[in-house]
DNA sequence: ATTAGGG
DNA sequence: CCCTAAT
């Protein structure tokens, strides 16, 4: 008699989960489905385990045979179905894998307790977690793997318990005191199966949009009505004592499921992401501008690279009078205090730095700073401003190096993707990103010196407007940074600082008498702009304006007109 | 790859 | 300084 029950349950375990494994096959994995599925192995299990309690010591071998089957079967088919590729979808996947180790678990962790330990078993069991959360993690979620891990710790504790006998079992759960509570509590009744589905999925919704949202999945947008009534599980927030209580609880009997589904690590990797978004919104800058310029690896990257160390440059003692001279004239030109402080141009630097910042890009980066993130977490090594090319394989990089405008579309799915990477990363993130925000100098942010400028002028000079790449590399090409566009930028500055661009109009002139003020550019190196403006125009298109009258030497002046020019302006 | 120009 | 379009 005795023999003949479990077997009938075993039997049905045996049809049951056969079935479920191919259902799926059939149609698309539909979230109902999926739910559907998680529920029924988990009542096979809890099916299982009941025959398992009643049958006695003397159904043993049974009970072991049954989870026998279970453990090399059922969990050796997961990872199977999943390699075949039935399941894709990510989360429902993931809560199925989960759902079946918790399902398996909880039954093992019974008997264990009811009829001693029996090593075989728990090392089949053991095993075979591994092989799905391997399964498991290399499918899809990769933030599952965490949880599987920590499962695996859990389970652990589970099998220690089981070991020690019952006597030892409480002190074994004070790593999960919420287990014992519920394990104690009569809470396991406050559920009825009939609700058990929605329940299910109203508790993923609640969670999901208790998160935030961004890992709730299309298929299950439900109301959550029913979430009150779990408060409790819902409340739990640790990851490892949400999974530990839900296997314990999984002893219970219908409650089980429902609580197994508020996973709470979703809530810690939440709180990563939030926080790292919050924390820092630059950074954008420089992973992103490398890493669409990987192209011109041999002059940016190492620009970069050199950026450090450059910083730390001494200044010829000719500049400290006339330290730099920035021209930020949208910019700074709004700036009226700017003017109280002229010569402050220590600070300047800072004031720019700050300016730009609140310019408003940042706000809507934060999504690409995820993914930064995530690059930041790909290539392992801690790079400080250089190492830019080498992570261009990964799916999370070539994502960051999207346009702007198409973050807000992909950030969604970044984000499921990188969550696993964004707990990599918290930590990089303090160390790395801090300290540069820290210190007012941005990276590709450099003033420009007056021999800078002067060396600028020279080779404008030499090779007139609009040849930067021979300026720069003739000229600058001690300074790795300071691309020619750099230079173009730079001489247009100049150009408008010297007061020969754009003659135009009142307000010009106000401005410039403004700029004048806090930029201390040496009357020579104005001068000398303004010459090389005259027979350089720099839009070439109004050369015109005034040396109209000697076409030829604006033609083939270089050296012996800029000898003349040198001259005019040392004599001033 | 370089340049011009807008932001 | 960054980005993009046009050479």
């Amino acid at each position: 008699m005795e023999n003949g029950h479990p077997s009938l349950g075993l039997e049905d375990g045996t049809i049951d989960v056969e079935r479920l494994l191919v259902e799926p096959q059939d149609g698309h994995m539909s979230m109902d489905s999926v739910i559907c599925f998680n529920e029924k192995i988990t009542k096979n299990a809890m099916d299982i385990e009941d025959v398992s309690r009643s049958s006695g010591g003397s159904d043993t071998g049974i009970a072991q045979e049954r989870k026998d089957f279970l453990n090399g079967e059922v969990l050796n088919a997961m990872p199977s179905e999943i390699e075949a590729g039935y399941f894709r979808l990510e989360n429902d996947f993931c809560s199925m894998g989960e759902e079946y180790l918790l399902g398996v678990e909880f039954a093992e962790s019974i008997t264990n307790l009811d009829y001693g330990s029996s090593e075989g078993l728990q090392a089949s069991v053991s095993d075979s977690q591994i092989q799905v959360s391997t399964a498991g993690s290399d499918t899809v979620c990769r933030s599952d793997l965490f949880r599987t891990y920590d499962f695996r710790d859990c389970q652990k504790d589970h099998f220690n318990v089981g070991r020690s006998k019952l006597s030892d079992a409480p002190s074994q759960c004070t790593i999960s005191p919420r287990s014992c509570s519920l394990q104690n509590s009569g809470k396991s009744q406050n559920s009825s199966r009939s609700s058990f589905q929605d329940v299910l999925s109203d508790e993923n919704d609640g969670r999901f949009s208790q998160a935030g949202e961004m890992f709730c999945s299309p298929k299950t947008k439900r109301n959550s009505d029913v979430l009150t009534g779990h408060g409790d599980a819902i409340d739990v927030i640790e990851g490892q004592e949400t999974l530990t209580t839900t296997s314990v609880q999984a002893s219970n009997t219908d409650v089980l499921p429902t609580q197994k589904r508020s996973r709470k690590p979703t809530k810690r990797y939440i709180d990563e992401f939030v926080d790292p978004i919050t924390t820092h919104s630059k950074k954008r800058r420089e992973v992103s501008s490398s890493t669409v310029k990987y192209k011109s690896l041999g002059v940016k990257d190492h620009k970069k690279c050199q950026v450090g160390p450059k910083a730390i440059r001494v200044v010829p003692p000719e500049e400290f009078s006339v330290v730099a001279i920035q021209v930020p004239f949208g910019s700074l030109a709004n700036k009226e205090c700017a003017e109280s402080h002229p010569y402050n141009t220590g600070a300047r630097v800072d004031s720019r730095n700050s300016m730009t910042k609140s310019k408003g890009k940042c706000v809507t980066l934060h999504n690409q700073n995820i993914m930064e993130k995530c690059v930041t977490a790909v290539d392992v090594k801690k790079r400080g401003d250089c190492g830019t090319g080498q992570k261009k394989t990964d799916g999370c990089v070539t994502e960051a190096q999207l346009k702007r405008k198409d973050e807000h579309a992909t950030a969604a799915h970044q984000k499921k993707r990188n969550e696993c990477a964004i707990a990599v990363i918290r930590k990089k993130r303090d160390d790395n990103l801090t300290a540069e925000e820290i210190s007012g100098r941005r990276k590709h942010h450099r003033l420009w010196t007056i021999s800078e400028v002067r060396k600028l002028i020279e080779g404008v000079s030499q090779y007139g407007v609009g040849r930067w790449s021979r300026i720069k590399k003739l000229f600058f090409s001690a300074s790795a940074h300071r691309t020619s566009v750099d230079l173009k930028d730079k001489w247009r500055n100049l150009l408008k600082a010297s007061g020969m661009q754009e003659q135009g109009s009142q307000t010009q002139q106000g401005e410039k008498k403004r700029n004048m003020a806090w930029r201390p550019l040496p009357k020579s190196i104005l001068g000398r702009v303004c010459e090389l403006a005259t027979m350089y125009p720099y839009p070439k298109g109004q050369r015109l304006k005034i040396c109209r009258d000697s076409p030829d030497r604006s033609a083939d002046i270089t050296l012996s007109d800029y000898r003349r020019i040198l001259r005019s302006i040392n004599g001033n």
